[in-house]
DNA sequence: ACTGGATCCTGACTGC
DNA sequence: TGCAGTCAGGATCCAG
C-alpha cells in the first residue's frame, strides 16, 4: 500500500488528533507483524504525551519524552482514528488509546507492517539510519546526486529509483508514474542515464509525489487515511495498472514488464 | 559492492 | 462450487 504520499496523508490526518494527547492504554490484539510488537510497548507508552508526529521515508514517528514509536504500514496497513470503544475488525491488530477517548487503530491484513520502539534518537535506529534522502528535499535530492550515485550501476533505472538507499518513499506506483512523466524507460541501465535526464527525473518524482499528496494518496485496495477515507490519486495514474490502455499523452497502448519481481508499466512511445 | 531471487502474510481474482 | 495458481502499495536477507 503506502508509499510516501499515503504515509504523509496519514501523518497529516492523525497529527491534529494525536499530537499533545496522552496515551492511556495500548491494546495489542495480535502482535505478529513484520517483527513482533515489543512486549513492553504498553508499559512504556502508558502515560506518555505524544509530542510530535513526524515522517521519515515511509515510517511514521510518534515522539514522546520516553522514546519514539516507529510505525511502518507495510503493504496493506492503515492507521485510523476511531472511538476507543468501537468494535475492532479481524485485522485491527493494535489500538493506541488516547486521553481524548480516541484510539489510533492499526489495521494490517498482510502483517508486513511494524511497530518499533526506541528510547534513543529514532534517526539512528537500525531501520532508519541508512536511508537515502527525502525526495522532497531539494538540497539532498537532485540531478547531480542521482547522476553521481548511479555511475557504474547496471541495475534497471526503476529498481534504482525504488531502492531506499537511493531515495526514500518512491514505491512501485510512483516509480512507474515518475518515469513516465520524465520520458524515461524503466529498463534503462541506471549507470548510463545522462545528468540532464536525471534532472528531469528528479523534477518528475517531486511533481508526481506532490500531486499525489494533494489528492490524499492512491487507494488501490486497502489504503485509507486517518478518517477512513480513500485517496483519489488513482484517477490520475497515467501508466500504473493500465496495461493495454492508451497512454493519456500519445494514445499508444501501455506495456507491462517485470523488473525485480515487480510489475512495471510504461509507454513505449513517450519513454525512451 | 552490486544484483537478483526468495521470503514473510492474507485476500482477491482468474481459469479449469 | 471448489481448488490451484497468480498477483498485490514493502523491505529484508542471502547467495553469487
Amino acid at each position: 500500500m503506502p508509499e510516501l504520499p499515503e504515509v504523509e496523508t496519514t501523518r497529516r490526518g492523525i497529527e491534529p488528533h494525536v499530537a499533545g494527547r496522552c496515551v492511556t492504554a495500548v491494546q495489542v490484539r495480535d502482535g505478529r507483524l513484520r517483527w513482533p510488537v515489543p512486549a513492553e510497548l504498553g508499559e512504556v507508552l502508558r502515560g506518555q504525551r505524544i509530542e510530535a508526529v513526524q515522517r521519515r521515508a515511509k515510517y511514521l514517528l510518534l515522539r514522546t519524552q520516553a522514546g519514539t514509536l516507529i510505525v511502518h504500514l507495510g503493504m496493506s496497513g492503515s492507521l485510523r482514528l476511531v472511538a476507543a470503544d468501537s468494535a475492532a475488525g479481524r485485522h485491527d491488530h493494535v489500538d493506541i488509546v488516547l486521553d481524548s477517548g480516541i484510539a489510533l487503530r492499526l489495521r494490517d491484513p498482510r502483517r508486513f507492517g511494524a511497530l518499533l520502539w526506541t528510547c534513543g534518537e529514532p534517526f539512528e535506529h537500525a531501520r532508519l539510519r541508512d536511508l537515502g534522502p527525502e525526495p522532497l528535499d531539494a538540497e539532498q535530492f537532485n540531478g547531480n546526486y542521482l547522476y553521481a550515485r548511479s555511475r557504474g550501476r547496471r541495475q534497471a533505472l526503476k529498481n534504482f529509483l525504488m531502492d531506499a538507499h537511493t531515495v526514500v518513499g518512491v514505491g512501485n506506483i510512483y516509480a512507474s508514474e515518475a518515469l513516465h512523466a520524465a520520458g524515461l524507460r524503466p529498463s534503462l541501465a541506471a549507470g548510463r542515464v545522462s545528468r540532464l535526464r536525471y534532472e528531469r527525473l528528479v523534477a518528475s518524482v517531486r511533481e508526481v509525489l506532490q500531486r499525489a499528496i494533494a489528492a490524499g494518496g492512491t487507494t488501490l485496495r486497502d489504503f485509507v487515511d486517518g478518517d477512513g477515507q480513500p485517496g483519489y490519486f488513482a484517477q490520475q495514474l497515467r501508466v500504473y495498472g493500465r496495461t493495454h490502455q492508451p497512454c493519456p499523452v500519445c494514445g499508444t497502448p501501455i506495456r507491462q514488464l517485470r523488473l525485480g519481481q515487480r510489475s512495471s508499466f510504461y509507454c513505449p512511445r513517450c519513454q525512451k
